[in-house]
DNA sequence: CTTATACGGTACCAAATTAGTCCCCTATTG
DNA sequence: CAATAGGGGACTAATTTGGTACCGTATAAG
């Protein structure tokens, strides 16, 4: 239940993309471009990596390339309108818990004699919903200050606790 | 995305003990009493690994277990009381999508010049509340004839839906 | 009390997956 | 033409996962 170390990157970069960017240039209008290289540098992942994720976003068209010089990388639709879920399934393939969901038969080898064949399209639907519902502009906000077990603390007395 | 095949397995064979015994003998009243190898032999899946996995399913508390002769497991509770975060939390450790939820710090080694740290934890709730949803009552069912789509016409009172 | 049954715990190994690297090609700007 | 920057794919090392083996302990039957 885990997501892979490289799918936590991506959405940080994309985040860090989609951001707006600090220096208001003539990219005001149009999205902001950033070379692989530049999310290198300030993601701390290896270059190579960063090229590699990227190359992946692309191709599922959530991020728009430009080769060449003054190249670089941009979102391909606004943050509002990219999901976790089609992050998730460019760098995890389709979201399936489980080998016999999505309507692909025949991946698992006891499916035949397995009396659950169809429930866990549930389970699956249910998560794919979830991860649906959450978009890159909603990761893109700043973390809320307090963690999830203060909330009890921060009530205290003498914090003003909202 | 994908859990483990492990977890499938467990879920699997977790609802095949919660369903209720072909034959009606003395254990009407409680629920159903299922050794290791017969897991095995009904599942098809190796007895060693089976032993695996209910010993972490009694662990958790998900399953009883009865040593001895005569012996063998039984789910700890009602089946619409067991929910598949549970069942998942019990194999692959807490549900936690990233390195930095669940308020465990210093798992991931950048986490300290990463501008989202909080944001993963909108999506793992999403995610948790919907494995919350789902109980192995709702996986023991069986599988629907229908695929998704025909949800609403299955609600058809003409269908008495065998 | 002895024996057969069946779970409990741990350590271990092999296969599969993942993360990360390398190298060369193509496109674009100037 | 030279410099920049992405595209593609092969390759390797590290980690995780799936599966096995062995020995100990509890319990019921006889
Ligand atoms: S057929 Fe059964 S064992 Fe196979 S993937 Fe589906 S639920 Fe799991
Ligand atoms: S701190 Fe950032 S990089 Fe680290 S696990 Fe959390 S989101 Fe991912």
């Amino acid at each position: 239940m885990r997501l892979n170390r490289l799918t936590d990157y991506a959405v940080v970069m994309l985040a860090h993309i989609g951001r707006p960017g600090r220096e208001s240039g003539p990219e005001a209008g149009g999205r902001r471009v950033v070379t692989a290289a530049e999310m290198a540098a300030d993601s701390g992942v290896p270059l190579p990596t960063v090229a590699k994720l990227m190359k992946l976003l692309a191709q599922a068209g959530i991020l728009a390339s430009q080769r060449g010089a003054l190249g670089g990388y941009r979102l391909a639709r606004a943050p509002e309108r990219i999901t976790m879920a089609e992050i998730i399934a460019a760098l995890e393939g389709p979201i399936a818990l489980t080998a016999c969901v999505d309507g692909r038969e025949g991946d698992c080898e006891v499916e035949s004699l397995c009396p659950m064949r169809g429930n866990w399209d549930k389970v699956n639907r249910a998560v794919r919903q979830a991860l649906d519902a959450v978009t890159l502009a909603d990761m893109s906000l700043e973390p809320q200050r307090f963690p999830p077990v203060a909330a009890a603390a921060a009530a205290r007395p003498v914090a003003q606790a909202s």
